[in-house]
DNA sequence: ATTGAAAATTCAAGCTC
DNA sequence: GAGCTTGAATTTTCAAT
């Protein structure tokens, strides 16, 4: 996509949106000194040209009953079957990211157990049965923080 | 915090907001024979309580000129110096999630940086500066999906 | 959980540069 | 035309019930 310009209105409502999806289009509009409507049209804007990917609630996993986060590395037996691991990785709900790498593993996965068995039992009966090779897990004790890349 | 007991109301809420933060409260009252304020006040509570953790818009690093996505493992010389590569790990902005993991790592970091060069220079100039240890670097070419835990 | 009122969002014109 | 404003319909939010 590549870098824009971005002018204070754009990177005010970045800004704050970012914070906060559900911030009222109102604040922003009165501390630029436009009007609501302006902060809307500039959101629609952002929204269609990719900028902004969409606006998701953070839901809490320990409230779900998700109490154990991993990273699993794998090492595929051969690079090819990439698409067809990916394809499979994606019907297992608790794995909720994934991403093709190059470094120490072939793909990298984020996933959500119940309990350290439920996590045993995801990888020895999904994850070791698709035929992806070889993984490594890295249990995740704490996330320390999450947030997004600089705006501007 | 430990699974709790929702009702069709929550779970309809949790799984419509995970999808679209901004999604109108009205169009969850009408699928479910309530009143908006029912919903609102549901919602509120869901938030009261932790299990919504907040709401935020998906800024596209592209869009911001990062180009480039990585994951690096670090393994501590000294693990009781965590806490403070934590804290220093926190000022850079490019690092956009850190974890206290176990297993191959001692740390987890996801970065984003402008290109490669970009990237080289803050794990050489920021990362093997604090101390922290020998460093292994996964580039991520592709996120392939990204989502959040099931509801219920 | 509902009602009703105040504030905010959203959209369609219309205005200005 | 791009980007703003205004005004009206819908939605969110909050207090009272």
């Amino acid at each position: 996509m590549g870098r824009q310009q971005y002018d204070s209105l754009d990177r005010k409502i970045l800004e704050m949106l970012t914070e906060n999806a559900r911030v009222p289009f109102l604040e922003i509009a009165r501390e630029c000194n436009v009007s609501g409507a302006a902060v809307h049209q500039r959101i629609q804007k952002l929204t269609a040209s990719g900028v902004i990917n969409g606006f998701e609630s953070l839901i809490n996993p320990s409230a779900m009953g998700y109490e154990t986060c991993a990273y699993v590395g794998f090492f595929l037996n051969e690079p090819s079957s990439y698409e067809t691991v990916v394809e499979q990785l994606r019907h297992i709900p608790e794995v909720v990211e994934c991403h093709y790498t190059t470094g120490k593993y072939d793909l990298l996965v984020k996933l959500y157990a119940r309990n350290n068995a439920h996590m045993l039992q995801i990888i020895r009966d999904n994850f070791q049965t698709i035929g992806a090779g070889r993984t490594e897990t890295l249990i995740s004790f704490k996330e320390e923080f999450r947030r997004q890349v600089p705006i501007e």
